[in-house]
RNA sequence: GGUGAGGUUCCCGAGCGGCCAAAGGGAGCAGACUGUAAAUCUGCCGGCAACGCCUUCGGAGGUUCGAAUCCUCCCCUCACCA
């Protein structure tokens, strides 16, 4: 089977790897940052802005565009590429965390899963197969297997038994591929279990899947049974396939985690939280709505490029926030998103020059300072 | 000038003898947010030496064991009629 994607090491610092992910519609750096456009559409933004802030790849989701407006309906508009005016790679979840985030609508068999769709109560039915269409019909470049993220207290046999059950769906999504579609990466889960980790990379790494994902992480549980997950895991993959940490993450997460060899992360965390009045900087979280920016002429962060920063005081921001004007929330995720873009451009330019522990340590200490004045 | 309605905690607005420091909104303050049911959600929101006490429901008196709630007078709004 031909490698849809080709992973191309560029350095590498302890465990930390640098690289360049070649995918059919571009390169992407990485460790790479790739911002969540779900709904066809990074929230607030335009796609021209989106890249221009350095996103090389983003994010669409089976399950929501199938609901709305249907992946049939794409596929007749051209694609999600041409419908949502992206020309980049987009990578597609399977639906496979609406497992979990809507676990109260939906039902798991050995068949698939039956959600009952949050708009209209209406079914719909993914199976491995159908979700790998679905992507399809997307134009996805990436596409993800459809899997369980179980909820992170399952236990041993629960998580045992859904790993196993993606192991089979993986089989079913490998076969059910078509011959010009995009990648197909595989989800290792096994809940909190360093046995179960293992076995479910030892069963997906003997299939034929272009990247690995690391799925049922950062949904609540301590940060140390991540950390403890990954440095498990990671050395079982693969080294020429990508590696990626689904759901991640905090800034603190970006650094820590492409440490452990991570080459690609997705998050909702600074676009969402730039729409709930959360700004992302160099020494912690701001929150725009506090009372003591209220004629605080200065930018969110003095040393930011980014256009809000370089534009608008403070002041401002926290005033278009507090009035729910609109501007707000595009404001407060350009600034969100070029920070982590940015960030993700420093941690790649401290592997390539081999100081990645140092940037680290002084990027993470700053983040704990926690100090906005 | 007449008639009617009404003045409640920052605002709107319920309450109409005790369970009322007073519903519910809003505003305000703070927090959360990790493969997006999220421009969402949660908490606080009279004061204090605070499992209790003090001040508050236009003002002043009064009835009552007890009043934001009942009575009297006064002040002020609004609507309609002249």
């Amino acid at each position: 089977m031909i490698p849809r994607v080709k992973y191309e090491p560029r350095a590498r610092d302890g465990s930390a790897r640098r690289g360049v992910l070649h995918s059919r519609r571009g390169l992407i750096d990485t460790p790479a940052f790739m911002p969540v456009g779900t709904a066809g559409t990074v929230k607030a933004m335009l796609p021209q802005e989106v890249a221009e802030l350095g996103a090389q790849i983003i994010l669409g989701n089976t399950y929501h565009l199938s609901l709305r407006p249907g992946t049939d309906l794409i596929a007749d508009m051209g694609g999600l590429h041409k419908f949502m005016a992206w020309p980049g790679p987009i990578l597609t979840d399977s639906g496979g965390f609406q497992v979990f985030s809507l676990a109260g609508r939906r039902k798991l068999s050995e068949e698939g899963v039956s959600f009952q769709s949050h708009l209209d109560g209406s079914e719909l039915f993914l199976t491995p197969e159908r979700a790998v269409q679905a992507q399809e019909y997307l134009g996805s470049d990436i596409m993800m297997m459809l899997d369980e993220c179980p909820p992170p207290g399952a236990d041993h046999d629960y998580a045992k038994s859904s790993l196993e059950r993606d192991c089979r769906w993986a089989k079913r999504a490998i076969r059910a591929r078509g011959e010009d579609s995009g990648a197909l990466f595989a989800i290792i889960q096994g809940g909190m279990y360093k046995d179960l980790r293992a076995m479910s990379a030892a069963l997906l790494t003997a299939l034929p899947f272009d990247g690995y994902a690391l799925g049922g992480l950062s949904v609540g549980e301590p940060k140390e049974a991540t950390w403890e997950m990954l440095t498990h895991t990671i050395p079982l993959l693969p080294p020429d396939k990508p590696v990626y940490l689904m759901g991640v993450g905090e800034p603190e997460d970006l650094v820590t985690y492409s440490g452990l060899g991570v080459d690609m992360f997705d998050c909702v965390l600074p676009t969402r939280m730039a729409r709930n009045g959360t700004l992302l900087t160099a020494m912690g979280r701001l929150n725009i709505r506090n009372r003591r920016f209220r004629n605080d002429p200065g930018p969110v962060e003095e040393q930011c490029g980014c256009y809000t920063c370089r534009t608008f005081s403070r002041a401002y921001l926290r005033h278009l926030f507090m009035a729910r004007e609109l501007l707000a929330y595009r404001l407060n995720t350009i600034h969100n998103l070029y920070y982590i873009l940015k960030l993700m451009e420093n941690i790649r330019r401290a592997v390539e020059s081999g100081v990645y522990s140092e940037f680290s340590r002084r990027t993470l200490y700053n983040l704990k300072a926690d100090d906005n004045e």
